[in-house]
DNA sequence: AAACTAAGTTTCACATACTGGAACCACTAG
DNA sequence: CTAGTGGTTCCAGTATGTGAAACTTAGTTT
């Protein structure tokens, strides 16, 4: 609903092409015909074939022949379990999660970064009982979110780089940061305020609250923020939440590193 | 803790094999060593390393130079919200699920087939509050379980025959049907019957009635289970809630087709 | 410190297997 | 029957992926 077109980087070689495409299939959303995919204009006919027919092979794709049309695969699903498991913050966070909503009482979301995208994987609506993975799993942009920003503002000269060539910066509000030179001013402020805000910049009415999670050394894992309405409450009163976001982010962040943690999105320099 | 090597089917290409070490990865359920995959043997050292970098670079893999191990990476944690949503009954059958659940107060699985194995794509169990992506996900084999069997009795053969190649017939119990032959037998019955039973052919002390999700057309959606211990009741009893479950699986297989849906499984003949 | 070993990375000549334009088929519509 | 759309197959050319082997790092041992 936000997001810009994939932002696929230099895909290397076939592998990339067909992760391409699955890429294409997922983000539809629904069963896609081939001349759908076609008309994308990414491959050129035959090789668009091949490569779906291969996915499909795999178990990476379905394609219905009734319907003529591809969806997600069992083979994905199946991946999507130790995926989601391993290197999500998600279930070690879970418990945390359910204690912070339980005390803020607003909507929480527990983000990661993924190619300087936000990736929601989890989240706890102030109300309603947990709603897990329907919930979780969307992606955003990362400049106009506080999550996003929260987790920009912690990362180091490299990977912010590379992060902020994959923005697109388009002005949602009137308060989105819409140039990446007011952008990393923001950045320098989260940096030593040590919080990021959602002044708005995303969608009108919406405020929030975000804290990066950290390791020891000071690498960014994921954020965590706190939402709510400008009509229910002001960023004063959100900040006040601010020692008790930072305890649970320090919680997750040390159960987090003692268990086992992979890096995400720092690939090999090449 | 069931499942044979991954049994795959003849790797085509790159893709195929760059696929494959997802999975060795994604099997693992832990950050691995380099050295850890190159010693399963399938690829040699070069060519592992050139895959594990390509998956790297495009996200799907995240290496950590830190402890110097590969896990599944951002960007298949992303493809695997979409592929849950889309490909599996889980989000369209999780209300009745949850009632049928309710109403026989024993454990109730979802499952669905992936390459002739049983792929649980969600569960409930008897007491505990839902909890629900950790569980499912969990793959077993076809031949001896409930769903397994209520799946493949429903099949066509063309179906069947690709599936049985995928069967490695291990000897859980002594009850387990060890042999193509006498699976399918006992296929042809449940064929008739309409449903099937597990009388503890995978683990000792567990029984199960099961039901397949057909369409309109007798295309196999999934199926659903209702699983105990002989201590707690009976086949006999258990039997006695087809009629219950046969009532979700109709509704479940109805809202799904009224919806979108795509077959799984089933490739383009070739 | 030199001599091993294990783990990971890079090279390179070779051929596999990917490419994509174009031709082909199967329908449906005009 | 002719045109058109949507999908599948061919095939020569070559880009790409292959994997044995050589090479770097660490980490141990003598």
């Amino acid at each position: 609903m936000d997001i810009a077109p994939p932002a696929t980087g230099a895909a290397d070689g076939t592998v990339g092409k067909a992760l391409d495409v699955l890429d294409m299939v997922a983000l539809h959303g629904r069963p896609v015909r081939f001349s759908e995919l076609l008309a994308e204009g990414r491959f050129p006919k035959a090789t668009l074939y091949r490569l779906l027919q291969t996915l499909t092979n795999q178990g990476m794709l379905a394609y219905d022949p009734e319907r003529q049309s591809y969806a997600p695969g069992m083979r994905l699903v199946r991946l999507a379990h130790s995926a989601w498991r391993q290197s999500s913050l998600a279930p070690v966070a879970r418990p945390h999660l359910d204690a912070l909503a339980a005390l803020v009482g607003e909507t929480v979301h527990l983000a990661q970064l993924d190619t300087g995208q936000v990736l929601y994987v989890d989240k706890r609506n102030a109300r309603q009982p947990v709603e897990m993975f329907s919930q979780a799993g969307k992606v955003g942009p990362a400049y106009c979110t506080g999550v996003g920003k929260a987790m920009l503002a912690f990362l180091d000269e490299s990977e912010l780089a590379r992060a902020l060539t994959r923005q697109s910066f388009h002005r949602f509000t009137q308060h989105t940061l819409a140039s990446p030179a007011e952008l990393t001013t923001e950045l320098t402020a989260i940096r030593a305020r040590g919080h990021a805000f959602d002044r708005e910049e995303h969608e009108p009415g919406i405020i929030c609250v975000a804290l990066p999670i950290l390791t020891q050394g000071n690498r960014v894992l994921g954020a965590l923020s706190v939402t709510s309405t400008t009509e229910r409450t002001s960023l004063t009163s959100l900040e006040a939440l601010v020692p008790k976001i930072k305890e649970t982010a320090a919680r997750i962040a040390a159960e987090a590193e003692s268990w086992r943690f992979p890096e995400q999105d720092t690939k090999g320099g090449r």
